[in-house]
DNA sequence: AGCACA
């Protein structure tokens, strides 16, 4: 039979993952990554000796990970090719969220835990949705009119990007995730002395204004919605 | 390859 018979499911398992990457920004990537398909309600990832190199990403419908099922098969992710299926059971956020049932049969010491991942999966649903700037697109421009007063007016179109109000907690490698899935990418640049910033380069105009359209309003984290604008040259 | 909830 076909490779992954397994039945889908609301969280996305992905494994072969670079095991060099620190789990903190592993998590961060993968929910930058992932919430293109829909609302990320966890990303959990573990480094122990069996569970590295893998993850779970849990959406928080059943369409936003079959989507992302689809579209991240074999995706290049810090040089390796990742591959996705649906996770075998629940995820532990879901079960104490959707009330009707508990995960209590294999853990019984935690109640306290529990407690804390609902408080987690709270946190992730008020602030989450992302997927709607990227996945409605034509209409997502909700975020470019984020706090600057510029009295300058905007750069015309050209084939670099400027991109603001960026977690300072980014790294070149994840908008390098994000931006080279659009035709025509060539780098991101950050500036060291300039956190929140960067910029990215395509090779034509027309490039980078689909990749503009595409992730304009992007959120890296819950209270980052990206704003792109073209680099003045 | 490896399916957990540090």
């Amino acid at each position: 039979m076909l490779s992954g018979d397994i039945p889908p499911n609301q969280t996305v398992y992905l494994r072969n993952l670079n095991e060099k990457v620190k789990k903190e920004e592993l998590k961060r990537s993968l929910y930058a990554l992932c919430s293109q398909y829909g609302r990320i309600l966890d990303v959990v990832a573990l480094k122990t000796p069996k569970l590295r190199g893998q993850a779970w990403v849990v959406f928080s419908e059943i369409t936003a990970a079959t989507n992302a099922f689809r579209g991240l098969q074999e995706f290049d992710f810090y040089g390796k090719r990742m591959r996705v299926q649906y996770a075998k059971t629940k995820s532990d956020c879901l079960l104490t969220e959707d009330g009707s049932s508990a995960p209590k049969e294999k853990r019984k010491k935690q109640e306290e835990k529990a407690a804390e991942k609902k408080r987690r999966a709270e946190e992730a649903q008020q602030s989450g949705p992302n997927a709607a700037a990227a996945q409605s697109n034509g209409t997502g421009y909700q975020a470019s009119r984020l706090g600057k007063t510029s009295q300058e007016p905007p750069a015309p179109p050209n084939n670099i990007l400027f991109i603001q109000n960026l977690p300072a907690e980014t790294t070149s490698m994840m908008l390098q995730i994000l931006f080279q899935q659009y035709p025509g990418f060539r780098e991101v640049r950050m500036i060291e002395a300039k956190p929140g910033i960067a910029f990215v380069e395509y090779e034509d105009d027309s490039q980078s204004m689909v990749a503009m359209q595409a992730l304009q309003g992007f959120k890296i984290t819950p209270y980052n919605p990206m704003a792109i604008s073209y680099a003045k040259k």
